[in-house]
DNA sequence: CCCTTGACTATCT
DNA sequence: GAGATAGCCAAGG
């Protein structure tokens, strides 16, 4: 039985694109449930179909699993395919849809340094 | 009904 | 910046 919980969560997550990251929170949310930043994750697990889980991330914009668990790398690797920016574990401010502004797009973004 | 668990978050030290 | 603490909400034993 899906609950409406899970069908906004999946809805919200295969809306985001490639390219760009949320947090759990910022999922919820936009999903209509504020603070279910931990039922996402499970949401998520049991869709039935494949989402595009790895473009949701830690309010820290850092992958949720541990370094050395197979999520994590698997993760990694998508979000490199799909032209993220990681830094130490960290997404890149302008993958997200927070540090979107045109001059750092257009620029290339030169706020890390 | 109480307690534990979890792909979390925010605050304090 | 890293570690500890508390708050959060749903699901399962």
């Amino acid at each position: 039985m899906d609950s409406k919980f899970d069908k906004a969560i999946w809805k919200i997550v295969s809306q985001i694109t490639a390219g760009r990251v949320m947090g759990y929170g910022e999922v919820a949310s936009a999903a209509g449930f504020p603070r279910h930043a931990r039922m996402v994750s499970k949401a998520m697990s049991r869709s039935p179909k494949p989402l595009p889980w790895h473009r949701v991330v830690k309010a820290d914009r850092m992958i949720a699993f541990e370094m050395d668990s197979e999520g994590y790398i698997k993760q990694e690797k998508l979000l490199l395919l799909e032209g993220v920016k990681i830094r130490k574990g960290k997404i890149s401010p302008v993958s997200t849809d927070k540090g979107k502004s045109l001059d750092e797009v257009l620029w290339g973004f030169p706020p890390d340094v």
